[in-house]
DNA sequence: AGGACCGATGAATCTGGAC
DNA sequence: GGTCCAGATTCATCGGTCC
């Protein structure tokens, strides 16, 4: 194992690049301690004759005569070993994501479902600067598919929904990413000037991943680390990673260029709250600490109106309960967000209750 | 079986819709006849309860019988049958479209490899105006897939490259196509004014699909008629088409809807494409980029420092969000385009930010 | 007539914490 | 594990009405 920069965190080793087949090393680590896995495996299967059975055997059918059933069997075997090696090591609320060409993302997208995965979206990585189809036979190749799955059907993976909103200027994050891919400064060479890694990933595409399905601390696993833009990415935004590789040039070049990465300030990597992360402030609060008063009257939207009552109900003609209650009733809607819909007057204006819950969050930094 | 425009070409019911099973009725039909075969299956929707807008109206959901099976592996079954009646179908040099999500699309591109077809390219539908995700538990499923595949892979299918070339004003088309999903006047309506089918596909789509994989007088074969859009661009554009269809409400739909579409003149083919709009760049996607580090100082023209943070908001003082939120906030303005008012240094000199955006618009239109 | 505004809607595996 | 309920959540487009 390379442990240059050597480190434990809960009997994991973090933060290194680990020697060998993925299947292998990933069954001798601990059940359920990944928080994310990041695969992009190899599938080029007749140019790479490097793909071995879990047992380690050499494959033939792989560089022999080609045999189009032989080596999807073959490929089939060998997607649902490290899936499966894989799903061992999520935690139960972990989520993976791979990602492939029509070549294999098929395959790896049915076995993930026959795994008991739960696909969570596909998402394209359409890219800006394809290499164009010179031969005029097919369309230009210009995008790569990415599975985003969690564990199973009812785990609560990570989603910082908010902060992708940001990422993409106040508009809900798409399925489909427009980035360029790796090349210029952030392409890693070898030191006869040709490119280390036939597929080097971009950076911004591990960002996007890294930003939308972790959190600060979270451990990133990488079973195909080559180059090691998932590690670079995740040392820089804070988060722990794991690499496994089984080609030394590969495991060489990504050590070295782990070393030059420099994580990211605190204030930097902080990302913009969810509102449901805010703490939760009962209404009948702003009864009690007297911003309402019992009896005073709240105003719907189209003028309705509801009286407070001193336990933190309102009432309404014939509707009684809490604000989102009278609020769905008046509206004859199945749900009501209270807080958004309900107004009183203060010194001649309408304003908002949002607006006193606010304030007694703000007291609640203090 | 509807026969209203019955006629037959060598010895095949072009032009009409029949009634029943595809895959009973494609067996039905001789072998190896077939030049192409657009197939919009059932794509095996799983969905729990109701889905509510946030304004509380509800989402009227694909729920009908046809779209129901009881696990993966009868939606397997049924895929192989229908592709293996599909393959029979085609000419030696014939070719397949099939169009799905997330929820069925790997299992049939396995099952299409596994049968022997050979895929060309997959494409991607990117939505130019998709259902935003309401509950903000996902991206926005923005894009569905298409699989290309001749029937084997020694086949020459037909591939009209500079068709497509001049549908894409000169340059190389590409594999992922920008079109609106199907609404407004296109959209066709049932008596009381309801959607007739829920999962209606835009003509433009199948007029791209037809301009470059078939020429005239070419037999399109659509296994999965329901309202008939392959069957109305193929009579458009002078191919001759046959539909297969179970649900007599459909069946109807289409035929009505095929009796009113009208062949087009060679010129009426010729499009104006309008200029597109400048291509908004979220400044995220700066940082993600790598153009701007998590980090660094921002300078507004009064010399106010803001640091960039992971997710593409900046924090001044108390002030966080956009690039256009923080200035509006310096400079106590209710608005404020954040693209001209910051400026970053680099080498010394101070740069505005809008030269980066400059330079990713320039990327994209390669 | 034209622009502003409002309502409707589209292939969707769409909540989470307390009790 | 089930039940209850607070309360968070949307983008582009079309068509109709109002000013």
């Amino acid at each position: 194992m390379t442990k240059s920069n050597a480190s434990e965190a809960n009997g994991l080793p973090v933060n290194q690049i680990l020697d060998g087949d993925c299947i292998e090393v990933m069954n001798s680590l601990p059940e359920g301690s990944i928080d994310l896995i990041f695969a992009d495996p190899p599938y080029n299967l007749q140019l790479k004759g490097d793909l071995h059975r879990p047992d380690n055997s050499k494959v033939d059918a792989v560089d022999d005569h080609w045999d189009q059933f032989a080596s999807f069997k073959v490929y089939d075997d060998f997607t649902r070993e490290w899936l499966k090696a894989a799903r061992r090591l999520l935690k139960p609320d972990g989520a993976i994501w791979v990602i492939g060409s029509y070549h294999n993302v098929f395959r790896m997208g049915a076995e993930l479902q026959n795994q008991g995965y739960w696909i969570l979206n596909d998402v394209i990585w359409r890219k800006s600067n394809p290499m164009p189809n010179f031969r005029g036979k097919r369309l230009t190749n210009a995008h790569e598919t990415l599975i985003w799955a969690s564990k199973s059907e009812d785990a609560k993976p990570t989603f910082n929904y908010e902060a992708l909103k940001e990422l993409n200027e106040g508009i809900q994050m798409r399925s489909d990413w427009v980035l360029p891919i790796c090349n210029g400064g952030e392409r890693l060479k070898n030191g006869d000037g040709e490119k280390a890694h036939p597929t080097q990933k971009p950076e911004a595409l591990l960002h996007r991943v890294l930003i939308g399905t972790t959190n600060p601390g979270d451990v990133v696993l990488d079973p195909f680390f080559g180059t090691g833009t998932t590690g670079a990415v995740a040392k820089m935004l804070g988060r722990e990673f794991i690499g496994i590789e089984r080609e030394e040039a590969y495991r060489k070049v990504a050590a070295e260029r782990l070393s030059r990465v420099r994580k990211f300030d605190r204030e930097a990597l902080a990302t913009t709250t969810p509102k449901r992360a805010q703490p939760r402030v009962p209404f009948g609060q702003l009864v009690e600490r007297g911003m309402l008063r019992p009896g005073e009257s709240l105003i719907s939207p189209r003028g309705q109106i509801a009286k407070v009552r001193a336990d933190g109900t309102l009432i309404s003609g014939e509707a009684r309960g809490s604000i989102h209650q009278v609020g769905a009733a008046l509206e004859s809607a199945p749900s009501c967000n209270g807080w958004t819909y309900w107004q009183f007057k203060r010194d001649g204006k309408t304003v908002s209750i949002d607006v006193l819950r606010q304030q007694i969050r703000a007291e609640m930094h203090d």
